[in-house]
DNA sequence: CAACAGGCCTAACTTACTTCA
DNA sequence: GATGAAGTAAGTTAGGCCTGT
């Protein structure tokens, strides 16, 4: 268990922390040539900019038949308030959307989209986290059951039998599953906490802190740079 | 060097569902 | 209870960029 490293950042846009013991994040990717500049805007600035993903002006005008959808790119600024934004909070209420489309000089759609997706990655994030730790949790406990069951056939071939207690009460030997374990050996045994849930991915879709019951790993997130 | 393919990221869209008035 | 609007999650589509060949 101790063997299980740590891992410091994590990738893309999202930073998640696990605080677990021999378990964090995988290391930083590479930051990529991209995020130099990416969406620095021509010139033009941030108005003539808009008009390329806006050229949708009328909303409805893009999906059926229209010309091909531009895609937006949204500026340095603009991601880094976004995700400054998400940072408060995941979810906006229909003022604050508005607000903070007028701040970024897009449409209240836009940030809706927006944090839609935001929300879509950082949940799939979590769930790449939880999963990798569960494999590592998974592998630490099958290690864990061969030494167990090495040491079992140890004592078998020692020929020690299992323990008999006499029942201070009946005075007869007791069924060997009524007896406890000791604290010692509790402590020992239980390198890894146990898996409280694993919180069904499904079920914690309406419960934004949901996965923070899985136990073992506590996770939080912390996203530091605009989107990658 | 340019051209191309493949992969990744992500904005935008669609659908299904829940909640609330 | 039925209904419609609004909001969200989940899944999908497609544009733009990067990288390797």
């Amino acid at each position: 268990m101790g063997d299980l490293g740590d891992f410091p950042g994590s990738s893309s846009s999202l930073e998640l922390t696990i605080s677990v013991p021999g378990f964090s994040s995988s290391p930083p990717l590479p930051s990529s040539v991209r995020d130099l500049d990416i969406n620095q805007v021509p010139s033009g600035g941030e108005e003539e900019w808009m008009t390329m993903s806006g050229g949708m002006e009328d909303e409805e005008e893009s999906s059926h038949g229209g010309p091909p959808r531009k895609k937006l790119r949204l500026t340095k600024e603009q991601s880094r308030l976004l995700e400054e934004s998400f940072r408060q909070n995941h979810t906006l209420n229909p003022k604050q959307k508005e607000a903070l489309a007028a701040q970024l000089k897009l449409r209240p759609r836009q940030v809706e989209v927006w944090f839609q997706n935001r929300r879509a990655r950082s949940k799939l994030k979590q769930t790449e986290m939880e999963c990798e730790y569960l494999k590592r949790w998974f592998g630490s406990l099958t290690e864990q059951n061969r030494r167990l069951q090495r040491e079992v056939e140890e004592l078998r071939a020692l020929k020690v039998g299992p323990p008999t207690v006499i029942s201070p009460h009946t005075c007869q030997p007791l069924p060997a599953s009524t007896l406890s374990m000791c604290p010692r050996c509790e402590r020992v045994t239980s390198t890894a906490p146990p898996p409280t849930s694993t919180s069904a991915p499904s079920a914690a879709t309406r419960a934004p802190s949901k996965a923070s019951q899985l136990s073992p790993p506590s996770v939080h997130s912390r996203q530091p740079s605009a989107a990658s």
